[in-house]
RNA sequence: GGGCGGUUAGCUCAGCGGUAGAGCGCCUGCCUUACAAGCAGGAUGUCAUUGGUUCAAAUCCAAUACCGCCCA
């Protein structure tokens, strides 16, 4: 053994940061539409720039990444491609909070110096996000970086809202929208939050015009009561009808109005007659349009009574509704209040609840974008939802759209591109000013001196878009459009979408919409939905709770990868929240601590392989050599296979939890507890270097494998291990191709592998040849090609399959190589493509190769593992043994296994040697039967081998009685349970055959360890 | 009111027709030269309740209860 200078403990921090560097200097991850293959393309969903990354982004960052990692090593054509939103209304009021400490506002200090801070803090905030997602490890190419405000996105934003104004979809209107007096800013529907709050419900009399008595109505807001401008019942309500049609007279405001009749009205609500107020309240509205009733807004932007509001007039809306109702109360008009529990629907910015205003804003009409992306729904499934239920949710909401008001009365954000020609309506803006949707200034004024002559007066709009509508861009904007660039053709449509499901409503429905209009498709193949991140009381993770786990804390703590690996082995129920372990006295994590200590085992295993390796790398030793491989090898081999299969299947299919649970179950359990130990008798002993160099070379390329795998889920300790390994210094874990199933047996054509030793291996220099010479050379090249594709196929196929190369050149045709040389192989990025097809041509052909005959064709073995599973089971049975008979951990005991059955027997023939060696026996002795019995024996069993250990010394018999006794009990409840179905005739006849097969095989087991442990017992007397 | 999730070991969660698992925690023994952030061994469950389907239900169906989310 070579003594190792890594140290036993695994410092993520200084290793972390050297990769996370290395990585960006040397640029590995900066895609090339050239490239060639099939292209993989995440877009993350930008973080705002309203301060630090919070816990929901590392996780969503974790996910990404996994798969970018993962698409990248397979060898597609990867691009991940990070960004930051500028986040409109919540920048807009960090800044605002800023300047109110300051004493000042931006009234004061005006729209540029104001757009000047905002801009300074986005360049500090975004400039940490984007960091923290690097200390991440996230894979982007950071060459690519966006953000929704810079120069492309921004025309993108301008070019989007042209073609949609020019194409009618979007309109300018006088309509009721939400308000929120705090941003004094219109929001959008998705931006309010309904919140269930313990209220009032007043009743008033509004007294009647003609004649005595008075009607009562119900309200829950009474100072909307001043603009009034009707009284409704239902129509079918049997106590109002003689009220219908009559005048009532508004209390305070002294004003006449009409009592009519709606269907909508809810006639079990308070007294079922209720006032209408058109311009404060959404059904009102729609009442108010049914029956030609006046729209009376009585309040200001700010909440406060405008002039309609009577003697109310300046006060704040909730200090105007004491005051009304106290009047009300004086002049005897309020018949009660009682409490009312009602949903208050609260601004999701300003925190206060919005008031529903009239006003003139800017609306996308949503029909026909939400249509498009429903017919992608209903008849492509497009995009795929994983897990396929939030397909639903998707669905419902694009069916209940309402026109999206996108105008925000704010400054920071992407200012509208509309002008008025102000000049029109005696310099004055209003609801009648005409206006010209352009591009820029010039182009505006270009338009509007066509249209008005030369003597005219422009005002752009002051509003800014909802930070929506630039997000509704994001997957294609950041690639390029409105420009047909490479980029956007190569990565467009995204491949995948990662987001949580919070946002659905808000941004992936937007994004549909966007990318089904102005580029025809779902701009996502598929949308990954994951959940929230919950503390460690299963609370969600909110500002206002203040119940945030800052990520940086946990991975200063506990390292990148602890982070990450915890955040994915945790979401096995794909959209289901996860939730966190975490002290906040200490700020310490038991989960993300297993996840470290997972880490620093793989750290430990690999410096016990360094230090068994001679100081030679895998590629020195060679991979193992099939033909002297011992049954651990072979086994380990099949393990190692068997996950390799099992994590591609589950990565593919979005499983990233089960994938991170199969790799720790592997390396922890197959690799560590097992293999390593069997394999340490063999690495110490110089007798026989052959097995030692075969235990080398597996150990060196299992270790290897392993890394390549693990490195998608912990890419710093992963990619600091394959270094120490490979001492391949200036390349990158990151860029090895991902590990096959029996690559050992068939090994698979990798780019960089052709480039290296096929590619030069061709009698002609063909990377050098243009297109336009192999059309020219067409003959001599074809025949030239011919040759050239004998080494390729007899490279690609295994000698068993290759009897199939004359029928592919059948296939083929001579007449067709040329084009086919110039179509796959001369330019490099096509070459991949060959593979695929290659390999899809090749199943066709000769089948699927690992189903059907796994021994021969596979390393895949599961009888092996059958095997070793028995002999793991001896030496479990044998140490439980010993821990049961307090035998210190270093002394040697003696075992005889008995068994009937002979294959047992061989079995556990093959296996004494790991037996020996990892459950400590001097003597194992494997025998048929008992021949002469020990007296001082203790016993175990195990399948139907009895397992026995003659002791010198004394033991506890009481205590090794009710041991067996235990046993026996456990083991005749079974008997038991068994005989019982075997009994059911039922059972033996409709019950599939294998099944019952494996009944008797049990009975028959446990039958035998019955009999065993009654004799033990009935030895010990 | 409508919809969607969840309820499995002390905690966090897997399992989703063939009779119950992991990590953490707990108990016992070990500093056995890869790893004490470790090794070996051990204990722990009417799989929320009630019905149904089935030879067989933690697993499928229905209802109920509780927890959570979304929409109105």
């Amino acid at each position: 053994m070579t003594e190792t200078t890594l140290p036993s403990q695994y410092d993520p921090f200084t290793t972390e940061a050297k990769w996370q560097q290395f990585w960006e200097e040397k640029q590995f991850f900066k895609a090339d539409p050239e490239k060639g293959g099939k292209p993989f393309c995440i877009v993350i969903p930008p973080p705002n720039v309203t301060g630090n990354l919070h816990m929901g982004h590392a996780f969503n960052t974790a996910l990404i990444d996994v798969l970018v990692r993962y698409y990248r090593m397979r060898g597609d054509n990867t691009l991940c491609l990070p960004g930051t939103d500028h986040a409109s209304i919540a920048v807009q009021s960090i800044i605002d909070k800023q300047l109110h400490q300051e004493g000042l506002s931006r009234f004061e200090i005006g729209r540029e110096k104001f757009l000047e801070r905002a801009w300074q803090w986005k360049e500090q905030s975004g400039g940490e996000i984007i960091n923290q997602l690097k200390r991440l490890g996230l894979s982007a190419d950071w060459s690519r970086e966006r953000f929704t405000m810079d120069e492309g996105l921004s025309a993108a934003v301008r070019t989007a809202f042209i073609k949609l104004y020019e194409q009618g979809l979007i309109y300018r209107g006088k309509y009721m929208v939400n308000w929120c007096p705090a941003s004094r800013s219109a929001i959008s529907d998705l931006e309010v939050e309904n919140k269930e709050v313990q209220g009032n419900l007043w009743q008033f009399r509004y007294p009647l015009v003609d004649g005595d008595g008075a009607i009562e109505v119900a309200t829950t807001r009474p100072e909307t009561m001043l603009g009034d401008t009707a009284v409704a019942v239902n129509p079918n309500d049997e106590r109002y009808q003689d009220w219908i049609g009559k005048t009532v007279k508004l209390p305070l405001i002294e004003r006449e109005i009409p009592v009519i009749s709606d269907e909508t009205v809810d006639s079990s609500f308070g007294t079922g007659c209720v006032k209408i107020t058109p311009a404060h309240d959404f059904n009102d509205f729609a009442m108010g349009e049914r029956h030609n009733l006046p729209f009376i807004t009585v309040m200001n932007q700010d909440g406060t009574i405008n002039d309609n509001g009577g003697e109310f007039v300046g006060q704040d809306r909730f200090e105007a509704r004491q005051n009304i109702v106290k009047r009300l109360e004086e002049q005897g008009l309020l018949v009660k209040v009682e409490d009312y529990p009602l949903t208050v629907p609260y601004s999701d910015r300003g925190k206060v609840p919005i008031e529903p205003l009239i006003s003139t804003q800017w609306f996308v009409k949503i029909g026909p974008l939400a249509q498009k992306a429903l017919d992608c729904l209903d008849q492509e499934n497009s995009p795929y939802f994983v897990p396929q239920r939030w397909k639903k949710v998707y669905r419902d909401w694009l069916v209940n759209l309402k026109d999206w008001c996108i105008s925000r009365q704010l400054w920071w954000g992407h200012q509208i591109p509309a002008w008025y020609v102000i000049s029109e309506t005696n310099g004055e803006l209003t609801d009648e000013t005409p206006y010209i949707v352009a591009d820029n200034d010039e182009q505006a004024r270009e338009k509007a001196v066509a249209q008005y002559g030369e003597n005219i007066q422009l005002q752009r709009d002051d509003d800014a878009l909802d930070t929506w509508f630039s997000s509704g861009l994001w997957p294609f904007s950041t690639l390029g459009w409105p420009e047909n660039t490479q980029d956007l053709e190569t990565y467009f449509p995204n491949t995948t979408l990662v987001t949580g499901f919070d946002i659905i409503f808000f941004w992936v429905a937007r994004m549909t919409m966007m990318g089904g209009h102005f580029l025809g498709e779902m701009p996502f193949r598929d949308v990954y939905i994951h959940g929230l991140v919950r503390d460690e009381n299963g609370k969600k993770m909110s500002k206002s709770a203040g119940n945030g786990i800052d990520p940086l804390l946990l991975i200063n703590k506990y390292g990148s990868d602890a982070l990450r690996y915890t955040l994915v082995r945790e979401v096995t129920g794909a959209g289901q929240d996860i939730s966190l372990q975490y002290n906040r006295e200490t700020d310490e994590s038991s989960s993300v601590e297993a996840s470290r200590n997972f880490g620093n085992k793989l750290w430990n295993a690999s410096r016990f392989v360094f230090m068994n390796l001679d100081g030679k790398t895998p590629e020195d030793l060679g991979t193992p050599d099939l033909e002297n491989l011992t049954d651990s090898d072979r086994w380990i081999l099949s393990r190692f296979n068997q996950i390799v299969k099992q994590t591609r299947h589950y990565i593919e299919t979005y499983g990233l939890g089960e994938a991170a649970q199969t790799l720790y179950d592997f390396i922890w359990g197959d690799f560590c507890d097992w293999y390593i130990e069997l394999v340490k008798s063999r690495l110490y002993d110089d007798q026989h270097p052959q097995s030692r160099l075969v235990a080398q070379q597996t150990l060196a390329y299992v270790l290897e494998g392993t890394l390549k795998l693990l490195h998608p889920f912990m890419p710093f300790i992963t990619e600091e291990i394959w270094h120490t390994l490979t001492k391949r210094s200036e390349e990158t874990l990151a860029l090895q191709p991902y590990p096959q199933v029996d690559e050992l047996i068939s090994p698979p054509v990798t780019p960089s592998q052709q480039k290296r030793s096929i590619w030069q291996k061709l009698p002609f220099k063909v990377p050098s040849l243009s297109i336009d010479q192999s059309v020219i050379k067409g003959v001599g090249i074809a025949v030239a090609a011919f040759v050239g594709l004998n080494f390729i196929f007899a490279f690609i196929l295994t000698l068993e399959q290759f009897p199939v190369i004359s029928s592919v050149l059948e296939l083929v045709g001579i007449g067709y190589t040329g084009w086919f040389i110039y179509r796959y192989l001369v330019t490099q990025p096509k070459r991949q493509e060959l593979q695929q097809i290659w390999a899809a041509k090749k199943a066709e052909l000769i089948g699927s190769s690992s189903s059907s005959q796994p021994s021969r064709n596979s390393l895949i073995n599961p009888e092996l593992e059958k095997e070793f599973e028995l002999i793991f089971g001896t030496i479990r049975t044998i140490r439980n043994l010993r821990a049961e008979a307090d035998i210190k951990p270093g002394t040697k005991v003696n075992a005889i296994l008995q068994s009937e059955s002979q294959q047992e027997r061989d079995i556990l023939s093959k296996g004494q040697t790991y037996i020996c060696d990892l459950a400590k026996v001097e003597e194992l002795t494997i025998t048929p039967a008992i021949t002469d019995d020990q007296q001082q024996v203790i016993a175990g069993v195990v399948g139907t081998i009895q397992v026995l250990i003659p002791l010198a010394g004394i033991v506890d018999i009481d205590v090794l009685r009710q041991k067996l006794e235990k046993n026996l009990h456990k083991v005749e409840n079974e008997v038991q349970s068994l005989r019982d179905r075997l009994n059911n005739e039922n059972f033996v006849n409709k019950a599939p055959a294998d099944v019952v097969q494996g009944a008797r095989d049990a009975l028959a087991e446990a039958e035998k360890q019955q009999s065993i442990l009654k004799e033990r017992l009935s030895r010990l007397g």
